[in-house]
RNA sequence: GGCCCGUUGGUCAAGUGGUUAAGACACGGCCCUUUCACGGCUGUAACAGGGGUUCGAGUCCCCUACGGGUCACCA
């Protein structure tokens, strides 16, 4: 049976890369009915925030990948939390110092830069390889401060990637590098590789950055005589300088972009999409489709950017595709907030928005002149399509407004046919008679509806008082 | 700098030796239309450069350039 790991070090928020890995390796999982865990790796107690583990939590709900095992819901392999379980750690890093593959390492800080400075190619020089193992022992015994290492020998490590192919890297290139901290915790190359093998992990997959790393997880494997897991290497995500993706760019951080008013479902879709591509040319996919649609061929080698834009667009689709009844709960909120008037049908205005949104939350702006004719120019009859300016809208509003006054049924398709019938009596066009009415009943350049719209909304009240201001208005132009 | 990886329109990308080199976003135009959107149609725009291999190369090989990654008692 497949299973893959999602493994985040709680170190903060969740980036939308370490949130990409994630999805990629619940979907490499789901499409082969495989399983999907979530292990937290909390070694680096320097870094280490306990708000981020709550971070990891829900923004993977909110994301819908659920987690086979893992912290909350347990599993055959637990526990899934690395600083419980440090036993493994020091218990088979033991083993491999035994077996000569790994050895005691007495070096202090100074030392280490020291030897870096006249090795730099190579790292640390392996000074500590040739002390005796009983001296070594000894040392350890007596409580002196040591790092446990591994000793990479000579060679050539070949290995194969699903998604970058065979990869060749001279183990000179390598260092011995620490598998147990001073403090007695592993590093996370160490720990890694022990509870991806105790967890029966089948498929790793992370990010391109542990590509030139992988030779020294695979010599721990062979060291072991385990067997080594299926590597997929995933290509990173920039922001649209090319570079790193990063803070600053507001948009690093899932929680960000929620924040910012992002749906998780267009996010996940959206960033799907960023590093690999379906076979059938779509675009638009639920959790569920995706799982359905993933095939590991479809990832791509070259780092993608980051296009804020593009997730826009996608997120004014998927509200689109809402059900009215959705957007509506969740557009409510901004409504009331900004539409306060009698006997306006606040779900009315929120189909009005649907169509003209990639936010939900820039739903109530474009509306607000419903309850407070706005302070506006009278330069605002002027249109050129139209045909319209301060002279003939001046003749078109005060013709509407008597119009109107005589009319008793205010329902929308009255006014509509009252106004419509004005215009042929004058002979003029539509335009002419709904463009300066519009105007004069918002006091907006645009508007989400018409003008028989906006009067049906306002009543027959509030209709003609904004209408005479109108008339009044141009009644002053020169 | 050494090593590893990458490079198709501004962006995401299809393409696995023979294609008029898809599609999407963005941008422009047209249509629809009582404004703005939506929707429909349409246009501009790409194989990083140079050598090979081959009847034929975006696709295979080499070099160069550019970009990314990595070289921790971080993950």
């Amino acid at each position: 049976m497949v299973r893959t790991r999602f493994a985040p070090s709680p170190t903060g928020y969740m980036h939308i890369g370490n949130l990409r890995t994630a999805l990629y390796a619940y979907l490499i999982a789901k499409s082969q009915r495989g399983a999907f865990i979530l292990r937290i790796e909390d070694t680096d107690r320097e870094r280490y925030m306990e708000t981020a583990v709550s971070v990891i939590f829900s923004s993977l709900e909110s994301a819908g990948l659920k987690w086979d095992e893992g912290p909350g819901v347990g599993g055959a392999y637990g526990p899934y939390t690395q600083s419980e379980r440090m036993g493994e750690y020091v218990r088979w890093a033991e083993a491999l110092v035994e077996k000569g593959m790994a050895y005691y390492c007495f070096c202090d800080k100074d030392r280490l830069k020291t030897s870096r400075e006249q090795n730099a190619q190579s790292g640390y020089d392996g000074r500590c390889r040739s002390i005796d193992r009983n001296e070594a022992a000894e040392r350890v015994k007596r409580g002196e401060p040591h790092v446990v290492r591994q000793l990479i020998p000579e060679g050539v490590s070949v290995f194969h990637d699903a998604v970058y192919g065979d990869i060749t890297i001279d183990n000179a290139e390598l260092e011995d590098q620490t598998l147990l901290k001073s403090d007695g915790m592993p590093t996370y190359n160490f720990a890694n590789v022990i509870d991806d093998h105790l967890m029966n992990i089948t498929h790793v997959v992370r990010g391109a950055e542990y590509l030139s790393s992988t030779p020294k997880y695979n010599l721990l494997y062979d060291a072991f005589g385990w067997r080594k897991p299926i590597y997929i290497h995933l290509p990173h995500i920039l922001d649209e300088a090319g570079e790193k993706l990063s803070k600053r760019d507001g948009s690093a951080s899932f929680q960000d972009l929620l924040d910012m008013g992002f749906l998780p479902e267009a996010v996940l879709n959206y960033i799907a999409l960023l590093g690999w591509s379906p076979r059938e040319n779509k675009e638009f996919f639920t959790l569920d489709e995706l799982v359905e649609a993933f095939d590991i061929n479809g990832l791509s080698k070259a780092p993608a950017i980051f296009d804020a834009v593009k997730l826009k667009w996608m997120n004014g689709e998927y509200i689109k595709k809402m059900p009215p009844e959705v957007f509506y709960a969740l557009a409510r909120p901004y409504l009331e907030n900004t539409v306060t008037r009698e006997g306006v049908d606040l779900k009315t205005l929120a189909e009005m928005m649907r169509t003209r949104v990639e936010f939900v939350k820039d739903c109530a702006e474009p509306l607000d002149f419903i309850d407070r004719l706005p302070d506006y120019s009278a330069e605002l009859y002027r249109h050129k399509k139209m045909k319209t300016d301060e002279k003939n809208s001046l003749i078109s509003l005060e013709s509407v407004v008597a119009e109107l006054e005589a009319i008793d049924d205010w329902s929308e398709n009255a006014v509509h046919e009252a106004l419509i019938t004005l215009a042929e009596k004058l002979g003029v066009k539509n335009g002419r008679i709904l463009w300066p009415a519009r105007v004069a009943l918002s006091g907006k350049q645009s508007t989400p509806c018409g003008a028989t719209e906006i009067l049906a909304l306002l009543g027959k009240e509030e209709s003609l008082r904004r209408l005479k201001i109108g008339v009044d208005k141009l009644r002053v132009c020169p």
